[in-house]
DNA sequence: CCCATGTCAGTGAGACTGAGATTT
DNA sequence: CAAATCTCAGTCTCACTGACATGG
């Protein structure tokens, strides 16, 4: 029953790589690092966080988050406040402009798809549709993992 | 006809950007530049390229595209031959190392995904394996764009 | 005292800008 | 000679390793 007998997972790896290297590649107005693109995007989906927390989710060393919040933090992205429960931790969190760079990259993103999205046949569009809560279940479990 | 009154774009790319999140992240056993791999991708789709075109493929400085294929040719995974028919350009070709490269990272991606897509139900299963069609189109058409 | 959390200093990889060489 | 293609030199950003400071 929980086989894959009736799921290429090989073929389906294919279609996703395939279409990623496309979609990131969609041009956007701000040229950001990927780093810093993914922090914005952990701290909007987990709310504020210590950045040992970052350093997990985001595979960098120790030092190097550190470094990367301070880049965020003098571009006003992201606020760091010491923890008042543990003297030894420090919280990051997202600040309205760090909000509105992570909303002006999604708008370009819709502007861009838009158009394409239109040239699809209905069946296509209502296979897409019928996909997403798959999609956002298996981006689920991979966060469960 | 041809407007997405059907489709929510905005939430289709919501979606995408969640599950890409997550899919960039499924660990692989060899960790190299985003940029190396996307040109390894970008020949072995296309097939032999000049600099030039990797220079528009890659987003990339025409110094920074002769750079990163210098380090690729001396790790081995690509070839450059001059082009016979215009002493200018450089031709690039993907190696089999360069092959292996793509394929070992395929598989990584493939034993990861497996387990968790043999959890989901069967129902969000046929909708993913529905959808691939539309999303290799969209792709083509991104790519045609 | 030990562990957890974070920072500092120094190094190296990768990409950029600006200038230049070679071929068409 | 002008344009296209690629390379060289120098600089900047980013992340890493190793050592360290501080709080629980």
């Amino acid at each position: 029953m929980n086989d894959n007998d009736d799921f290429d997972v090989d073929a389906f790896a294919a279609v996703i790589e395939d279409f990623n290297r496309v979609y990131i590649r969609i041009p956007v107005r701000e040229k950001l690092p990927f780093t810093t693109l993914s922090v914005l995007d952990t701290l909007a989906h987990r709310g504020p966080a210590r950045l040992t927390e970052l350093t997990r989710s985001e595979q960098l060393t120790q030092p190097g988050i550190t470094q990367l919040v301070a880049r965020l933090e003098r571009d006003g992205l992201v606020l760091r406040r010491r923890d008042p429960g543990d003297g030894r931790a420090v919280i990051v969190h997202l600040t309205e402009a760090g909000r509105q760079v992570r909303q002006t990259r999604h708008d370009d993103r819709v502007g861009h798809l838009a158009p394409m999205v239109s040239e699809l046949s209905p069946v296509h569009r209502r296979a897409l549709v019928a996909a997403l809560p798959a999609l956002s279940r298996l981006a689920q479990l991979e966060r469960e993992r």
